[in-house]
DNA sequence: CTGGGATTTCAGAAATTACTGAAACTCTCG
DNA sequence: CGAGAGTTTCAGTAATTTCTGAAATCCCAG
């Protein structure tokens, strides 16, 4: 593994990192070393740089790919295909959200409505989890929804306030309508 | 595996989940079928229910206290200890979030103010590009704490208020100081 | 077309992680 | 103190996941 001593640290702990974050140790190299990297680089590059097989590398980047982290960029005059991750890390942040949401969060609510759809089938006492289950998940991928439309500099502005949001609301909730259509 | 049809499906589900969210089958399995289980369960109940190792059990309860997602709960007359999950659904989300950012984010967070104090060791673009990473964690994370310390009630309404509390700060932004601490 | 570089797929090897049963330990009651 | 129920640890095994090299496929320039 030759780069940089500050590459070559940062790629190694998103390496270590990968486990917890539900991706493999080589995935977590690529990302990092791509996130890194001011231009895009190719699979050999990659392969070269993390010392690791060029069939690793491609399933890796497929990988990647899946889950919109990596981009495909065509550098004039080379055949081989260049990866980079998006400048934007707002954008990758709405990515990672959204995907990990889509994963790990989506399939379950689908189990709970289909659960609830069975009917009365249970006891009351786990009946009733499941629904406050459910009800809870809607109303926070609600919230991140509306969230993710807003645009970056509100964001910003959004978070950057902090708790004093919810003094806002207070002062003003009694003259708006209490919940979301 | 001897439960309600209800408890059966649900407590499935959660194993095949496991792997997605960090955690392995039994775990997922036990959780789950605590999380059901109007009165708490001690370990060999747990074991029949989901047909495993008394040594297995006793490790996911383990990892399950471990993450504070079950806790003991002593039945008087009976030596044994039982186990349940927290009521309150909020508060199992908060603790996922925290143990999760412990796990999953603070490690990361520690790892780049490190790299960042080393001083100038690398390109400029790949030193820009881990503090501006650090930001956006710190601003996230930050952001997570002031929602953290808000009481459920408050929490909901804001939950409920969705994108329109971006209005909100437009609104009144001008008359307020722009950013925390 | 077709020759050859580039990439992907895939079956098996290597590494990691999960699970078990047996043994060790802990605690409490008599 | 010490018998015994209850729990945890741990070493070995099983299962799963990751990684590799070889073969297959793709794709464009000539």
């Amino acid at each position: 593994m030759k780069m940089p001593p500050l590459h070559q640290e940062f790629v190694l702990h998103f390496g270590e990192m990968g486990s917890r974050w539900g991706i493999n140790r080589t995935v977590g190299q690529i990302y990092a070393l791509l996130f890194l990297s001011a231009e895009a680089l190719n699979a050999d590059q990659i392969t070269e740089a993390l010392g690791i097989s060029r069939s690793n590398t491609s399933m890796g980047l497929k990988e990647l790919q899946a889950w919109r982290l990596v981009r495909l960029k065509h550098v004039p005059g080379d055949r081989k295909d260049h990866f980079t991750t998006p400048d934007d890390l707002w954008e990758i942040v709405r990515i990672l959200i959204d995907e990990r949401k889509k994963r790990e969060i989506d399939p379950t609510l689908s189990k709970l409505r289909a659960l609830e759809m069975q009917g009365p089938v249970g006891d009351d006492y786990s009946e009733a989890r499941i629904s406050e289950l459910r009800e809870m998940i809607e109303m926070m991928t609600g919230f991140y929804e509306d969230m993710a439309r807003l645009d970056t500099e509100k964001l910003v502005r959004l978070m950057t306030y902090g708790s004093r949001i919810a003094g806002l609301i207070d002062k003003v909730g009694g003259y708006l309508p209490a919940s979301r259509g």
